[in-house]
DNA sequence: CAGATTCGTAAGTCATTTCTTACCGTAAGT
DNA sequence: ACTTACGGTAAGAAATGACTTACGAATCTG
């Protein structure tokens, strides 16, 4: 449920996939399995890091279980990603006032 | 720069550490490297990934390298996540709105 | 110019992660 | 009740990633 974990869980090109067929639309694991060149237990265990994450959650449909996006993970990766935006714009504006003095500075003699 | 090596780079504990460190200030490696317990190379090794994914930037003064943080791999990598939150906003307010139907067909019976 | 600083890259080792097979519990269908 | 479908967990093998030491290139200093 942290930024740290969502990163993690997003950082895998596989879980990464998975999380884009559920946008589409929310699914049961077998489904999700078939689409992937991978075991049904490997897909289980990345939903496992997903759902940690808070990426994705589940409810059970009678024998079995459909996923589906959640906004919670997300939420907090995207709170912790505005404010290192907000210093990282800093930063940038500060680099390029710097960079147009060291011009101002430098140009009489070119 | 794309969003996928932004997603990867962040996932690194040591990593995220640096980019903290440089969000207080830019630095130079050696300086950066002495902020922790791992030796300079691996914290050049670390800084190319990260610079490789446009969230940070380099250059030189003299012999140093000052690192500092870069706009271009964290914008990418929001403007990604603000179209999964949606995705992930609407399939929660589905599986809300399914859900209170459910209670709606059930509760004459309860 | 010689020595010292600063930093990137290469090669190899070690740890972590991912994947597979095997197995178990639960739910649905006959 | 028996069988089939669905999916989570365990244990070990294979692939990835992070770290170390060794080395080389570029810059500064005396």
């Amino acid at each position: 449920m942290t930024y740290e974990s969502a990163l993690t869980a997003l950082a895998d090109p596989t879980r990464r996939a998975i999380v884009e067929v559920l946008r589409g639309a929310p699914q049961p694991v077998g489904s999700l399995a078939g689409r992937f060149p991978i075991s049904r237990p490997a897909i289980s265990q990345h939903l496992r890091v997903l759902s940690d994450a808070g990426l994705v959650e589940a409810h059970a449909e009678g024998a079995r279980r459909i996923y589906r996006l959640s906004p919670d993970g997300l939420g907090a990766l995207r709170r912790y990603l505005d404010t290192l935006w907000d210093d990282a714009l800093a930063a940038y504006a500060r680099a390029a006032e710097t960079h147009a003095k060291e011009q101002a500075r430098r140009t009489p003699f070119d």
